[in-house]
This record gives C-alpha cells, sequence and structure tokens, in this order.
DNA sequence: CCAGTCGACTGGTCAGACCAGTTGATTTCC
DNA sequence: GGAAATCAACTGGTCTGACCAGTCGACTGG
C-alpha cells in the first residue's frame, strides 16, 4: 500500500452560493424539478437554504447563464425551469472558435470530420422515416429554388434540417449538435470576410445536388460514399477562403482512406 | 421589397449584470484581456461601470461559471483572466448525458469519432517533435507503473498529455479540445456509475501497450489503423458499461472501412 | 358583465456593513 | 543585521435592508 502519500488531499474552499446553486442543479438533473416547473420566489429560497438574497441570486445566475431556469421580472410564479438544453454547448464552442483558438481551416476540418461521420453512421444505421423526412427537406429546397428570390432564410433552414435528420438518424444527437454549433461558428466567420455570396441561385442549385447525392449514398447503405461526399463539398466550397497555411490541413481531412482522390 | 413587417422588433429588455458581463467577455475573448492578466477590483469595477456592487458581482459569477475568470478571497491583484478552456465544454456535455438528453452510448461513440479522427490526421501530419513528445508519455506511463502503486492522478495525466501530444500533431485543437471536454464528461459519467476500477495494474498495462500501437501506426503513417486503433479500444473498454440498447451504435461507429472485424 | 384600479407580490438594483483571508511593509526580538 | 512576529490596508464573500418597475389577481365602479 502506498505510504500516507495522499491520505489527505487539499480542501478548496466551497463557496454559499456554489452549495446553493449545486443542490438546485441536482434537483433539475435529477428529474425532481421537471422542465416547465418553478422554482420558489428569491424571499423563500433565503428562508429555506439559510443565506442571504445575493447569495441566493448570485447561484440562480450561475443556473441561468448554463441555461437551467429563466427568470423574468415581476413574474409572482418563480424562475422557470428550463431543463437541459444544447444552448450551452453551442455557447461554449462558439467561444472556442471566437477567441481565435481556432482558425477557419480547422473550423472547416472539424466540419468536415463532423458531417462525414454523421453521414457514415446515417448510411449504416437510417430507417425509413429518416430517410422520408430528409426526402421531404430536399423536395422543400427544390420548390425554395424554383420560385425565384425565395427568401434565403427558408432555404437554409431546410438545411438545416436536413443535417438534423441526418443527425437523427445516425442515432447521435451529440454529433448532430457539435456539427450545428460549428456550422454557426463557420457562418460567422465567413460572413465576415466575404460580404455577399457570389452567386446565389447556382450556389443553391450544387447545393441541392449535393444533398441528393448524399441522400443516395445513405439510402443504399454506401457509408464511405457518404462520408467522402460530406468532405469533398466542404473542401470545394471552403478551401479558397481559408488561410492558405491552413489548406494543407483541409486536404488531409478531406482524403479518405478508400480510393481518395486529392481534390 | 417586403411591407412593413418587421420593421420593429420586439425589444428584450437587458439586465444591467448582463451588459458588464458582456462587456468584459468580449475584452477577454479579443485579447484585450489575455489569460494570466487581471481584472480591477470589484469595488473599482463598481465605479467603472456605475453599478452598484451586486451587479458587478453578478456579471462575474457568470464569466466565473463560464471558466473564464477566477477569483480568489483576499486576493489584492483582482480576478485572475483564464481564457477559454473546454471545461465549460465538459460542463455541458456531462450535463447532458445526466439528463439523459444524451446516453453514454453516445459520448463514447462522440469520443471514438474525435479520438480516432485525431489519430488519422496525426498519421498524416505528425512531425518528429510531436513523436518525440508522445513517446516521452509513453516512457513516463512505464515508469510510473513499474513503480507500483505510483498515484493514479499522474498516470492519467501522462495519458492526458499524449492525447494532447496527438492532437497538436493532426494541428487541429478544436479537435483535440472537444477530445478532452469528452473524455472528461465520459470520466465523469461512467465513476458514478461504477465506483472504482477493477484491476487497475492489468489496466494499466493494456493501456500502454494500446499507446505503443498508436504511436506505432502514427510513426508509420498507417492513418486507417491508428484510427482503427482508438475506436476498437474505446469499444472494448466501454461496450460492456453503456446501456444496452445503445450498444449498436457503438458497433456501427468501431466498424471502419478497411477490413473492419466487428468486435 | 366588463373595464379600470389597487395592492401584494415578483425580480433587478443599489448602498452600506461586517467577516475572513491575503499581502507586504513595519516593527520587534534575538 | 537578519529572521520572526505584527499590523494595516486591502481583497472577495456574505448579509441586511431598502427602493424601483413590472406583473397579476382581486376588488370595485360603471
Amino acid at each position: 500500500m502506498a505510504p500516507d502519500d495522499d491520505l489527505f488531499q487539499p480542501v478548496k474552499p466551497v463557496r454559499a452560493y456554489q452549495r446553493v446553486a449545486q443542490q438546485i442543479e441536482e434537483r433539475i438533473l435529477s428529474g425532481d424539478l421537471p422542465p416547465g416547473s418553478r422554482l420558489p420566489a428569491e424571499r423563500e429560497l433565503v428562508v429555506r437554504f439559510a443565506v442571504g438574497r445575493s447569495t441566493v441570486r448570485e447561484a440562480l445566475r450561475v443556473l441561468q447563464s448554463a441555461g437551467l431556469i429563466r427568470s423574468r421580472p415581476g413574474d409572482p410564479l418563480g424562475a422557470e425551469v428550463l431543463g437541459v438544453s444544447p444552448d450551452n454547448l453551442s455557447q461554449a464552442l462558439s467561444r472556442l472558435t471566437r477567441s481565435r483558438i481556432a482558425s477557419l481551416g480547422e473550423l472547416v476540418q472539424f466540419r468536415m470530420v463532423l458531417d462525414a461521420e454523421s453521414n457514415r453512421l446515417a448510411a449504416r444505421l437510417h430507417d425509413a422515416d429518416d430517410l422520408a423526412r430528409m426526402q421531404e427537406q430536399i423536395d422543400r429546397m427544390e420548390r425554395l429554388s424554383a420560385s425565384s428570390s425565395g427568401n434565403l432564410h427558408a432555404f437554409s433552414e431546410a438545411d438545416a434540417l436536413f443535417h438534423r435528420a441526418v443527425a437523427e438518424a445516425s442515432g447521435n444527437s451529440l454529433l448532430g449538435l457539435c456539427a450545428r454549433a460549428v456550422h454557426e461558428a463557420v457562418v460567422d466567420v465567413i460572413e465576415k470576410k466575404i460580404a455577399g455570396a457570389a452567386d446565389a441561385t447556382a450556389w443553391r442549385e450544387r447545393s441541392i445536388a449535393h444533398h441528393r447525392q448524399v441522400l443516395d449514398a445513405i439510402r443504399t447503405g454506401d457509408a464511405p460514399r457518404a462520408a467522402r461526399l460530406a468532405r469533398e463539398a466542404l473542401y470545394t466550397y471552403y478551401a479558397d477562403h481559408v488561410e492558405p497555411e491552413t489548406r494543407r490541413l483541409l486536404a488531409a481531412a478531406a482524403q479518405t482512406e478508400d480510393a481518395a482522390r486529392t481534390p
């Protein structure tokens, strides 16, 4: 046995507001406080936890910034429990990207990984409903593209829903959530570099064609092709926009094991 | 042009503490306040922002819970800027899994994807320094394993550093950060399910062997093998712990294109 | 029966106080 | 002179009590 080396470990002080926040979080995560339910009023929590109001408020702020609760002034019912949402995750990711820890090239590369893997898993694990949902979004894109000038917002919404359907088919919600967050970050960065897209209609055509190919690969269970399609599409679309020094990263990520052709 | 449909949009009230927190966060993310620098004292911020101390404190609490700053009572230098870290991300992930929005299986599957892709890219893009760093950590693990009962903490630190070296070699810091976050979340969830690891020394042996194989694959540039090793190791280690209904997810993710043998 | 009023709440903010802890200069003692 | 104890000026953490603007239910006047 080890000597009395780590019999005692340094104890880190736990602030009062942390204990309060942790107790409430525990109740929320365990399901005792389901989404939609209400917390007691602040002044009520003060007497229950036997702490000052500022302590209670700091605890609630922590929970609120984690997206677990929401409070509204004057609400006689108290703060509302929201439950766990992925917003916090995408917030954390967007902070990572905004702080220039990650370059645009890394961002796109990361998207390659996530999208390719979503597609790969979807090709293996999809069921009929998933395919129907994807087809539905492609049809919607076509309608929007046909009626010219159809607003861009609706088109990218259909795009997002397609990817969500793929993520659902892949059986991994985490993959989808991260992909969405990174997607948003990429859009955020890219639209600061190039003010307006060059040719919207041509882009839409290509986008629809790409989605059709992906759906086909998924439907036929061709996992490698589904993955490769995602990588290649991202490469051809973004390669010209990333920093030159990171382009080799993209090229490396775009290559797949099977008969990779360097784009 | 659209009619005066959305000329005016609902205005949502912005709390004072939010404006304070946002200003400080902006300074941190933009690099004006680099990691290691100090924020002014709370009472100083009170006069600079012209708000009450409780407002300043709530703002600081939000930043602290996001992992951007750290404060210590009595520190005459003020709160310390930590910069962006993946801690927040792993916290969000582990909350998602604890509230059963995401299963443990998805988490492990996600780790498979990230680790495999890190290894794959590292095999393609590594340089000599990267290899040296990885070798160094493997040596360290061996030393720790030889001197029996060497504390577990140091061993898992070497493990973490090995993975960090791989992430650096892959050229994608985002990949590494996310992998670390998911790793922590997995550990967080799993150690609530099984109190203690079964056989620590046997596990260490296997772990070292695995890392040696990975390093070999990376060194020889065998990207598919490096990726497959990560997937298989995670599968064999965690398959018994995930929920039975998500095991097929793991199996699907563990398969790789090339000569996949179903574990 | 409905519209307006009113009052008892709510959360958001502020001011001021005290405590315990840290730190660095000052003093004390060998 | 130098090491050890002391002290004063901070720090962040917490509590109290107050005020404001908003919300909502109940009451009231038409």
